[in-house]
DNA sequence: TCTTCTGAATTTTTT
DNA sequence: ATTCAGAAGA
């Protein structure tokens, strides 16, 4: 080990004391239950300093987060403290880790090294096709589940352990008739993707379990080769990334986990916050550590905050504190319409303006992304400019998707489900035709493509021949990546034109799509990286966003922070969802989701309900306020009404 | 029989 | 914005 210059970093002046104690600890397993800004990024940052300050070699440290960016971020920090000594430290997603050890032990769960990776939307087509050619056919498919039911199902299935049905009985009692179809498609589904080579996100998770439990000097080499392992977000963790910390520790327990109890709102994707609460159970002798003093919001905020949290149900009990004196009460506001709460808003937005409130320190927080579609029409009248987080991400179109899946076939010619894609594009190819044909070219290889294609209709043979020249032209070019971008988008330009109105818009995202590729020398690494870590939204954005009001759905707004949070639709029916309204555990997460809305608040919090709502079928209807604003005291809030 | 068209409906979505 | 179901068209 090499000796370092003496550190400069002032861990006892930056600290406050429990984030001292959590960033000293020699090792072993420690909790830090981090509350909503607290100083949790902090904390993690001067940890990794901390150990490389005191010789732990960069490369033996691990951070596992949830988004390649919050890695990124927080180990630039990291670095900057240690003037950039900790350059060589790993991180990345419980995913993209799974990647990187499964392409090198591949063959001993006996898949080849070039095993493709599948993103939902590819789980999602694939679990659509075999529903719909389940044999024997589903007689009735009204009241079938969707693939998006099923697809959620299955992977709860395998994040959870339990059964089908049980799964069921939790989550869709209704559909419990069905356990044994759903039961046939995950099956069908587990052999498409082993007669593919195809890994889900699950299978990233999954068969790193498998890799590092039934192989016990692999196990051995990685738990050495990582001594220090930090994880964030640990509140958001299924049970195999539970299971996947466990095992990359096994040799020396040395984890720090961080996170909120009170801030896991990510069931619905399998995430299980007992995790966290069983934490000192399976890493037994764990210290647990809590950060309560907040440094973000105003006393009259965390007043609020506190109340709607300290009636949940389960969790570490914590109550936030501040050392901040003074701070304007939160606004509760009851607005006739839907229309007047956008009004309000944007009178909110213009005062706050007036008062030198930059626009990006606004955020509107909203349950889900239709709830903003009246306020996106009155700020676009009154000229305001706004971005808006949440919803449907730039690789979810459907023209990126449609352009990849053409690259995804010269990646991976046995790749069928971009096979139907591809094919039905072509006028007058449905589902039906397209499984066959592509049935016929997996089966045929990608030579013989052009054999599948041609003698497939007479009547589609322009289209096809077109589609042939494409593929081997594509496949013999040597070129850069991007360039093959470029020539799929000027095959795929018309049929753009033909689908979308908005098609000059999506046309400058696939130009974007073709500039994503520069980086990368293999395609298979591009796919890749599309697939796990998709780029920033930032690229295919106007970079105005830096004075645009920010609207955000709940979930998209974890982490951040703005001077003025103002919170729509507070109402019943919208927090909690309708969804939620069946079962307790379901609406304790929806008061943690208001609780992530509230502490996003640093001077301001403004919370609207309208007092009725426009029902299409029986007409205005009123509305009661969110129960869990009911519940806090009335003292809590100033009130106005628009 | 298969594809395309139309109108209706929609929870959240780090991998 | 996208998806789904049912109807109409090829």
């Amino acid at each position: 080990m090499k000796t370092q210059p003496p550190s400069r970093v002032a861990y006892d002046r930056d600290l406050n004391s429990a984030q001292l104690e959590a960033v000293t600890v020699p090792g072993g397993p420690i909790l830090v239950i981090a509350g909503a800004g607290s100083g949790k990024t902090r904390t993690i940052v001067y940890r990794v300093a901390w150990l490389v300050d005191s010789g732990v070699d960069p490369e033996s440290i691990l951070l596992l987060t949830f988004t390649r960016k919050a890695a990124e971020e927080m180990l630039s920090r990291a670095a900057q403290l240690l003037d950039g000594r900790v350059t060589r430290v790993a991180g990345g997603t419980f995913h993209s880790v799974g990647n990187l050890l499964l392409r090198k032990y591949a063959a001993l769960l006996g898949f080849g090294a070039t095993f493709s990776i599948m993103d939902q939307g590819d789980s999602l087509e694939a679990i659509d096709h075999m529903r719909k050619t389940l044999s024997p056919p589903i007689a009735d498919m009204k009241g079938f589940p969707k693939a998006r039911t099923i697809a959620e199902t299955i992977s709860r299935v395998r994040g959870s352990g339990q059964s089908v049905q049980e799964v069921l009985r939790r989550r869709y009692p209704h559909l419990e008739g069905y356990a044994a179809e759903i039961e046939r498609i995950g099956a069908m589904y587990e052999e498409y993707k082993k007669s593919n080579q195809l890994m889900d996100y699950d299978d990233l998770l999954g068969n790193t379990v498998r890799l590092l439990e039934e192989f016990e000097p692999v196990r051995r080499e990685i738990s050495s080769r990582w001594q220090h392992i930090l994880v964030d977000e640990y509140q958001d963790t299924n049970r195999l990334q539970a299971n996947i910390v466990r095992l990359l520790a096994h040799l020396h327990d040395n984890v720090m986990v961080v996170g909120d109890d009170s801030q896991s709102i990510y069931s619905f994707r399998g995430a299980d916050f007992t995790n966290i609460v069983e934490f000192p159970t399976l890493f037994p002798g764990a210290r647990i550590i809590k950060l309560e003093e907040n440094y973000r919001s105003t006393l009259p905020i965390l007043n609020v905050t506190n109340s709607i949290i300290e009636r949940a149900a389960t969790g570490y009990p914590k109550r936030l504190f501040t050392r901040k004196a003074g701070g304007l009460l939160p606004l509760a506001v009851r607005a006739e319409t839907e229309r007047d709460q956008s009004r309000f808003v944007v009178e909110c937005v213009r005062e706050l303006h007036a008062h030198r409130v930059p626009l990006n320190e606004v955020a509107v927080l909203f349950r889900a992304g239709f709830h903003s579609f009246d306020l996106e029409g009155e700020l676009t009248r009154n000229g305001i400019p706004f971005v808006k987080y949440g919803g449907f991400k730039f690789l979810e179109s459907q023209h990126i998707k449609d352009v990849l899946a053409h690259l995804k076939v010269l990646n991976n010619p046995r790749d069928r489900l971009s096979w139907i894609r591809i094919l039905k594009l072509l006028p007058g190819v449905g589902l039906k035709t397209a499984l066959g044909l592509a049935g016929r070219i997996v089966e045929g290889g990608m030579p013989d493509a052009a054999s599948a294609l041609v003698p497939a209709g007479k009547k589609f043979s322009a289209h096809f021949s077109e589609l042939h020249s494409l593929i081997t032209e594509l496949r013999n070019h040597a070129g850069p990546i991007s360039e093959k971008v470029e020539r799929v988008n000027r095959y795929y330009f018309p049929f753009l034109k033909e689908a979308y109105d908005n098609y000059p818009k999506r046309m400058r995202d696939l130009e974007n799509l073709a500039d994503l590729t520069v980086p990368y020398r293999s395609l298979h690494r591009f796919l890749d990286d599309m697939a796990l870590e998709p780029p920033d939204d930032e690229m295919t954005e106007s970079p105005s966003k830096n004075n645009s009001l920010v609207l955000s759905t709940i979930h998209s707004s974890k982490g951040l922070e703005w001077h003025t949070v103002i919170i729509i639709w507070a109402t019943e029916g919208r927090i909690p969802s309708p969804m939620a309204l069946e079962s307790e555990d379901d609406l304790e997460e929806e008061r943690r989701i208001l609780y992530v809305a509230t502490t996003r608040a640093k001077q301001n919090l403004v919370v609207i309900a309208p007092v009725s709502v426009l029902d299409r079928r029986v007409g205005r209807v009123p509305t009661t306020l969110s129960r869990f604003f009911q519940e806090v005291p009335q003292d809590h809030f100033r009130t106005a009404s628009a």
